[in-house]
DNA sequence: ATTTTTGTTCATTTTTATTTGAACAAACGG
DNA sequence: CCGTTTGTTCAAATAAAAATGAACAAAAAT
C-alpha cells in the first residue's frame, strides 16, 4: 500500500496554483524514460505553469471555471494529444473536473478529439483559435440576459404608462422617460455583440 | 415594538426575488399618507420590483453583487433620492450591504449625494448613465487581466526560447509559435478595450 | 461470458463570494 | 460635555459555485 499523500485542490493560500505531477514521471505521453533530465528541465515546466496560469486567468474573465482554464491552457503547450488520465495526472484534479471540463471545452469546439493507435483511450488536442472561449462567453453569458432584459424593459414601460395614467406619483412621465433611456442603452448593447463577434472571426 | 418578522435574504426558491417594504407604508418619500390606495397600487410596485431584478441581472453580468444592482436599481427608479434608512427598508438588505454597495456606486460615479434640507442623512440618486457600470467592468476586470497576461506572455516566450535552445523536446520551435499566435491575440484584446471604451462614451 | 479499461454522473464536500449585524467611530444637537 | 443619530468596518454566518470521488454504464479485451 502506497504512502498516499493525497493533495486535494492544493493551492492552500499561494496565489496561482501549480500543476501537478506524481513527481518522478515525466508524464505519460512524450518519454516515459526515467532519465533525470540534467538542465532546463526547470524551464519546461515552467512554461507549462505559466501557460496554464495564463488560461485560467483568462477564462476566469469570461465566466469559466479554472479547472477548464488549467485544462485548456495544458493542451495548448502540449505538441502531443492527451488523454483525460494525462491530464488528470498533470494538473492533479479530479475525474469529475476533468470529465466535465472537456466535455464543455469539446462542446466549444476549443479542443478536438483524436484517435491514437494502440490506445484505445480518447485524446485531446486543443484548437489554438482562442476566440471561441470568448464567442462562448457571448453567447451565453451576454446575449441571453440582454434578451431578458429587452423583455423586461417592455413589461417596464407598460407598467410605467399604466401608473402614468393612474396619475399616482408627482411626475410618472419621468420615470417613463428613465426607462426609454434604458432601452436606447439596451438597444447599444444588442447592436455591439453582433459586432465584437464578427471582430473575433478575423 | 414592531412585530417584526425578519427576512434574511429571502429568494428562498424562485428565480429573482422581490424588494421589500415593511408592508403597510408606502415607502418614506412619496406619500407618507395612511389612505389606502385604491388601484394601481400594485404596478407601482411592481415597477420598482421589475427595474431592480433588471439592475440585479444587469450588474451581474459585469460581476458586481446583487446588491449593488438591487440598490442602484432602486435609486433608478425613484424620482426623489433616498437615504440609506429608505433603502434598507424598501430592500431589505442590512446595514452592511448598503454601506458597501453604495460605496461602489459612489465610486464608480453611478450614485450621487444631495443635501436635503432638514436631514442630516446623506440622500442618494441615480446617475442615469449606466454606462459608468459597464466601464467599471472593463477598468477593473478586464484591463487587469489583459495587462497581467501581457506580462506572462513575455515570461511565456523567454521561456520557450530557454526550452527551445536546450534542444528538449521534439519542436520547441513549435511552442514558440503557438505563443507568438496567443501574443496576436492578446494585442487585439487590448486593442480593442479602448473602442470599446469609446463607444459607451457617446 | 467475464474481467478490465475508459468515461460519465451526481450526491457530497470543499472553496469562494456575499451578506449580515454588532462593535466602533464621527458628527450632531442639545 | 453627554446622549443620539448616522454611517463604516470587519469577523462570523450564509449562500453559491466548483471540485471531488465513488457508483455506475459502456465498450474493449481476454
Amino acid at each position: 500500500m502506497i504512502l498516499e499523500t493525497k493533495m486535494k485542490n492544493e493551492t492552500p493560500d499561494d496565489g496561482a496554483d501549480s500543476p501537478r505531477e506524481g513527481r518522478g514521471t515525466t508524464g505519460g505521453s512524450v518519454s516515459g524514460g526515467t532519465v533525470p533530465v540534467p538542465i532546463a528541465e526547470g524551464a519546461c515546466e515552467d512554461l507549462e505553469r505559466e501557460a496554464i496560469e495564463y488560461f485560467v486567468s483568462f477564462v476566469q474573465m469570461f465566466g469559466l471555471q479554472k479547472s477548464i482554464g488549467q485544462i485548456y491552457g495544458l493542451l495548448f503547450v502540449s505538441l502531443d494529444s492527451l488523454a483525460m488520465d494525462d491530464i488528470i495526472l498533470r494538473l492533479g484534479i479530479s475525474k469529475g473536473s476533468a470529465s466535465q471540463g472537456l466535455t464543455v471545452l469539446k462542446g466549444l469546439g476549443a479542443v478536438t478529439s483524436h484517435p491514437v493507435s494502440d490506445d484505445r483511450r480518447e485524446h485531446f488536442r486543443a484548437d489554438l483559435n482562442v476566440s471561441r472561449l470568448v464567442t462562448h462567453f457571448f453567447e451565453t453569458r451576454l446575449q441571453p440576459r440582454l434578451e431578458n432584459g429587452e423583455a423586461r424593459l417592455k413589461s417596464m414601460t407598460r407598467l410605467a404608462r399604466l401608473v402614468e395614467r393612474e396619475g399616482k406619483m408627482g411626475e410618472a412621465g419621468a420615470v417613463l422617460h428613465r426607462i426609454q433611456a434604458l432601452e436606447k442603452w439596451q438597444k447599444r448593447g444588442r447592436g455591439i455583440i453582433p459586432l465584437l463577434l464578427r471582430w473575433l472571426k478575423r
